[in-house]
Parts: structure tokens; C-alpha cells; sequence
DNA sequence: ATCATGATGCAACCACGTTGCAATAGAATT
DNA sequence: AATTCTATTGCAACGTGGTTGCATCATGAT
């Protein structure tokens, strides 16, 4: 029986069976932008995360490429926050799909909180003859209000 | 004496004063660029109008210049939806709260559409002691459903 | 009519994102 | 272990949205 003595040696064996799972080859430019997602609290931007992984001669592009093939599997997850880059982060394992139910983004803070169904009411004018995936609410959530 | 015979010349005396009234000059290129946005229902983007304006000798450093100076004026809205590019609009005279109505983005054409206030209600809880600065649903218009 | 200053056009630049392609390296197969 | 197929990588080059510097022009005040 195998045991996991560092906490480290787990991650990576996760992170590798997570991309295996994904159907996705474990490459080393693979596995470091997940693991630096991994171990980020926030969202993270391309720009940030080139930054750290180009001394490691990783390319921009590679990262690029990456983040999309990870955030297309579902294993990470990409905003877009007000400013106009997408944000990176680890997508959480018991989320929804970006099903039916609001998200609330606040502006401050970039916390992205998902709201219940019954949260916002679509009037059938709003969709005429359109098919609404996702509904985003902005603005400044209590904490930042109170900050 | 001079009368204004045609509507779009009482329409031009209106976007002049406007732009006096925020201490703005009334240049050719900035006429151009708040007609066009007075004139056009939905939210545009700085690229459209440029491809409008150009024809006309118009630069995009112009165009650019003056979408800023206007919305730092307060005369048209700036908003960023989901698409990495701020969107211009005639900011609503009579608007409540920062003008917030909703916005729906098409995810196929990209194309922005204004709804009207009433296409969305929060209930109290969407908002638990946040304030919503922006609504907008993404989703697949109805031309692109049928296309 | 003059003139100070705001506005324009042009060129050049930056950041973010994207694409094409030859070289490389997973991993499946023998 | 060697072979083979193909996903992935690195590089270079491009595209778009946005920004800046600067010489020139024209609005509006005098």
C-alpha cells in the first residue's frame, strides 16, 4: 500500500490524476499552471501567472493555452471581472455548473458569490426570443461596504 | 436671423449646449461622436464607432479622446460587460441610480442589446447588504437561435 | 482681429490575446 | 526498450483595444 509521506507528493499525484481525468497529457508546463492556481488563494491573471512561471522557461503562450485547455475541462475557473482581463482560478469541486443561478460579482473585492434561483425574476420581456444562460449581478458586496 | 427649419438641426443646437453646459468646446469630431451615440439605441463599443467616424476623417485617438471626455462629463454612460471592451451609450437624463439597467450579451455575435428596467427583478435576498451597480445576462439572441 | 488654450491627427507604443508552424515529448503499442 | 502517433510546446509574428507625446489647428474669450 502506497502512503503519501510530504504533502506535496499528494498535491502533485492529485493534480496529475485530475488532469488524467480531463483527458488532458501531464505535461511539466501543465502541471505548474495548475499547481500555481493550486496553491493561489484569489483569481489569478495571464499576465501574473507568465510572471511567475517564465523563469521556469515556460511560455507565455503555453500558459496561455493551458488556461483555456484547463478552464474548458472545468478544472479551473475563468471570470471576468471589471478590468478587462480574464481572472484564473481553481475551480471549486462541488460547483454547479454555470447553470441557471446569479452570480453576484463584487467589484472591490472580485469575490464571486453564487446566488439562489429565486434571487433575480426574468419578465418575459427579457428574453424575447432569446435563451438566457447566466445572469451576473455587479456592485459592492457588504464587506467591502463596511471595509 | 437664423431658424432652425429641419429637426436635425434643433437636435444639433441641443448636442451643442449639452456639450457647453459641460464646460466642453464644440468641435466637429465631438459632435460626430455624441450624434452617433445619441442616435444609436444600444450600447456601442469604440472600434464601432470608430469604423462609423473614420470615414468622416475622424481618428480613433479622437473618437477615444472623446468618449472619455464625455463620460467623464457625465453625458454618456461607460459600461463594461463581459467582452473586454467598454460600451458607450447616452447616458439616460432622467436616470435613476447610476444607470443601471440591464444589459443582455449575446455569447454568439457579441451583440449588446439595453432592456428595459422591468426585464429584471432582485429580490431582497439577491442584495444582502451589497448594492447592485450592474445587471446583465449573457446568453444567444434570438437571431442566432434561428441562424 | 488677436490669441491662449483646448482639441485634433499622426505616429508610435503597450498590454492582452491569438495564430501558424516546426520541434518536442506524452503515452499507447509492439 | 524501441516505435509511433499525436498532443503539446516554444517561438515568432500578428491583431485589437487602449494610451501617450507632440506638432498643428481652431474654438471661444478678449
Amino acid at each position: 500500500m502506497k502512503r503519501a509521506s510530504k504533502p506535496s507528493e499528494i498535491d502533485e499525484a492529485q493534480l496529475a490524476s485530475a488532469l488524467r481525468g480531463a483527458h488532458l497529457r501531464v505535461t511539466l508546463p501543465r502541471l505548474a499552471v495548475l499547481r500555481e492556481l493550486w496553491r493561489t488563494a484569489g483569481a489569478v491573471s495571464h499576465a501574473d501567472l507568465t510572471g511567475r512561471l517564465s523563469p521556469h522557461g515556460i511560455d507565455r503562450v503555453t500558459v496561455w493555452r493551458n488556461l483555456m485547455a484547463l478552464s474548458e475541462a472545468g478544472l479551473v475557473a475563468r471570470t471576468d471581472l471589471g478590468d478587462h482581463t480574464w481572472r484564473f482560478e481553481r475551480a471549486d469541486p462541488n460547483a454547479h455548473a454555470a447553470d441557471a443561478h446569479p452570480h453576484f460579482v463584487c467589484v472591490d473585492c472580485r469575490k464571486v458569490t453564487c446566488l439562489p434561483d429565486d434571487a433575480v425574476f426574468l419578465s418575459s420581456a427579457a428574453a424575447r426570443g432569446a435563451i438566457v444562460l447566466e445572469v451576473q449581478l455587479k456592485g459592492r458586496c457588504g464587506a467591502c461596504l463596511t471595509r
